[in-house]
DNA sequence: GTACTTATTGAACACTCGTTCAAGATAGCA
DNA sequence: TGCTATCTTGAACGAGTGTTCAATAAGTAC
């Protein structure tokens, strides 16, 4: 009646380097930059410590592999929630901070990882590369949304008393994602350091703020009532 | 003829506490993270490993001094900047966002030290407690300046503490100040990883576009520009 | 059932780490 | 010129680090 008394469970190269990728991320996320010792990966992955070095050339390959995950996986909730949003680019905007916004992605633990990406990114050019081509992603998304809202779709807030200031110029489309980006993190950034600093609709008040008062004087338009 | 062939010199407890704190924080500028460690300390202060325990009761207090160190110097460079600039708020918002993206401040090694400091923040209350109280501290100069920009009230009235005006939709002074922070942070963050991403002037512009917009809107006032 | 490929193990290596503490050096005071 | 207080040194300690690699074992093909 003696169950098979395998030491150990072999498993195709992708599936062990999926698995080991999500144990670093979970180690990340429970113990911070402790968590990013291959000792508490493997730990976590429940895999002795050379397996690591058997899959991923060195640790920071692995590391940068949980940083493509990790912002896969936002990126995909975010893109999922502008995709179910009514079609006129504004209210997508909204559907992207009501998402950024989300208690689902509120996790201080996992916005904490973000910090110790940044922090790497200074000295491992593996890590600050990855950081390139997703900030750039993001950024074309909220690039390709502030253009649609300043291109021609209506804002469907009002402004009563009317008049606008002079056009700013310079604020290009790319510009202000970048500023909206700047924005975003740095609410994500004080929420994690600490959640006492405001709510999260607050959160969103802020960026919805943010898109009428400065997408709007950026267009030179005013608001339709 | 022959000099005094001392060993080392002794320092005035306070002198050295001093010089160890600026050892320090020119040991993280330089090596970022690695910078932490004691013996580069101990090296950059020119000083053996052994005296930073004696006058420190761990590395982290002496973390905390760099952390108060540079948050001191850079509120001072600001609040120099405010004050030298004219008396109206608008303009005085507008100090600091030009002492913020200036040269001397936009330095990347010293940037990247934030970072560190964040990290720490998490499994460090000691490090914690000084962010908590600095950030208040910022926070405090900023949501000022932004209560007078909304109130339309001189600097050198004195500011009762009551009612400032309408203000539709709970947009405080406050909030807006913790808005105004995040986008900074968000910003200087940025440019540290990437000075490529905006220029300086690009970074003033879109804090200047920020308040023109969102405090404007928050007041329910038309643009003082 | 045997051969073979290779995923997996874990000890070993050569570091770095923060902290401790006995021993030594220095400056002020007598 | 001692004497003394204490600033300063640096070896020692125990623990942690990423990586390497010979040995092992698991699963597949024959």
């Amino acid at each position: 009646m003696s169950a098979t008394p395998r030491k150990h469970e072999r498993r195709l190269p992708d599936d062990r380097r999926r698995a080991l990728i999500e144990a670093a991320l979970r180690s990340l996320a429970r113990d911070g930059q402790e968590g990013l010792s291959i000792r508490r990966i493997a730990a976590e992955a429940g895999v002795s410590v050379g397996l690591i070095n058997h899959h991923f050339p060195s640790r920071v390959a692995l590391v940068a592999e949980v940083y493509r995950l990790l912002h896969g996986r936002l990126a995909e909730a975010f893109e999922a929630a502008i995709r179910q949003a009514v079609p006129e680019a504004r209210a997508r905007l909204s559907a992207y901070f009501r998402a950024s916004f989300s208690p689902r992605n509120l996790d201080a633990d996992i916005l904490h990882i973000w910090i110790i990406f940044w922090g790497l990114s200074r000295s491992t050019s593996e890590i600050r590369a990855v950081r390139e081509e997703t900030y750039a992603a993001s950024l074309g998304v909220l690039e390709r949304l502030i253009g649609e809202v300043m291109a021609g779709v209506r804002p469907h807030c009002s402004n009563a008393s009317g008049k606008m200031g002079r056009r700013p110029r310079g604020l290009t489309p790319k510009l202000l994602a970048i500023g909206l980006t700047a924005l975003l993190d740095g609410l994500w950034l004080e929420w994690c350091l600490n959640p006492a600093t405001f709510q999260p609709e607050e959160g969103i008040a802020l960026c919805e703020a943010w898109v009428d008062g400065v997408i709007e004087r950026a267009t030179g338009r005013r608001g339709a009532t």
